[in-house]
DNA sequence: AGCTACTCCTGGTAGC
DNA sequence: TGCTACCAGGAGTAGC
């Protein structure tokens, strides 16, 4: 599931070859990847502007859109479960899942292919409204160790639900939860407001640490679905401490991991590293 | 405030 | 082999 570290790797592997790019035309083959948008008025406001840069914010992925030198707009896409970007030649086929496709100049084309259909390639005039309420980005200066451990012990909920939150935090996902609550040894049901500041400086590393590290092997694949806009596979998932590896080994301890369900997701903890908490109220 | 349940989707897989 | 039923899950929403 692509979370920060996927869309970081697509976002870079994308950037030099879309910016700088006009778009001439855009086929949209599955209209509710536009979040709202008709086709027509899709292409009323992309075709014609120029891809003035790529980057990312949270597991957004967002292209700013110029005409004339101005701002013109930006496109932001999210790849939700199964999403993928790719630039290719004229021509090249994205098989039965592309969603939309944006014709550039040069020959090239970039394009948005996701098999669930969830992923989301938007037209936005207001980019602040589209990210208002997404919490400070985990890489980023402002996610400082002293803010987290006070935000953390301002909230009644458990860590699990918490980082998935994207008003909390912007960018972690099911998988580097898991890995990160496991490096910090924090039991995934423990309360926010229980963790003291030497745990909460821990897990505040553990999340930075887990996320870089997952940006330098270019994320994570683990079935069929994500692959970096090259088709290559990432390779973070040979480093997995927990997620996916019920009944396998703690690598830290080697007691078996475990699976449980909170909130309704797969959730991976070490019996032995991550004690259970004993009050939960 | 924070919880659960449900929705959107489809490929993969467990169970028979 | 072939069928069905269920699972995975990011984010949004509704209801409690």
């Amino acid at each position: 599931m692509p979370e920060l570290p996927e869309v970081e790797t697509v976002v870079r592997l994308v950037r030099p070859k879309l910016v700088g790019r006009t778009i001439e035309g855009a086929d949209v083959r599955w209209e509710r990847t536009l979040g709202g948008a008709s086709a027509g008025a899709f292409r009323r406001a992309v075709v014609g502007a120029r891809v003035a840069s790529a980057w990312r914010r949270a597991k957004y992925l967002v292209f700013d859109l110029e005409r004339d030198g101005a701002t013109a707009g930006w496109l932001v896409g999210h790849l939700r479960m199964t999403g993928r970007m790719h630039v290719e030649r004229d021509g090249w086929d994205p098989g039965p899942y592309g969603r939309v496709a944006l014709r550039l100049d040069r020959g090239k084309v970039l394009h948005f292919v996701d098999v669930r259909k969830f992923g989301r390639l938007r037209f936005v005039t207001d980019l602040a409204e589209a990210f208002a309420g997404l919490g400070p980005e985990p890489l980023g200066d402002e996610f400082t160790a002293e803010a987290f451990a006070a935000a953390l012990r301002r909230r009644r909920r458990m860590l699990k639900p918490l980082l998935l939150d994207q008003s909390f935090v912007a960018g972690l996902g099911n998988i580097y939860v898991d890995e990160a609550l496991h490096e910090a040894r924090l039991h995934p049901l423990r309360l926010a407001s229980t963790v003291g500041p030497e745990p909460a400086r821990r897990l505040h590393a553990a999340i930075r640490r887990t996320l870089a590290a997952a940006i330098e092997r270019e994320g994570s694949s683990f079935d069929a679905f994500y692959r970096t806009p090259e088709g290559q596979p990432g390779s973070y998932q040979h480093q997995f401490r927990v997620y996916g590896r019920a009944g396998r080994p703690c690598p830290e301890c080697g007691r078996p991991i475990r699976r449980l369900v909170v909130g309704q997701r797969g959730t991976h903890v070490c019996p032995g590293c991550q004690p259970r908490p004993r009050t939960r109220r």
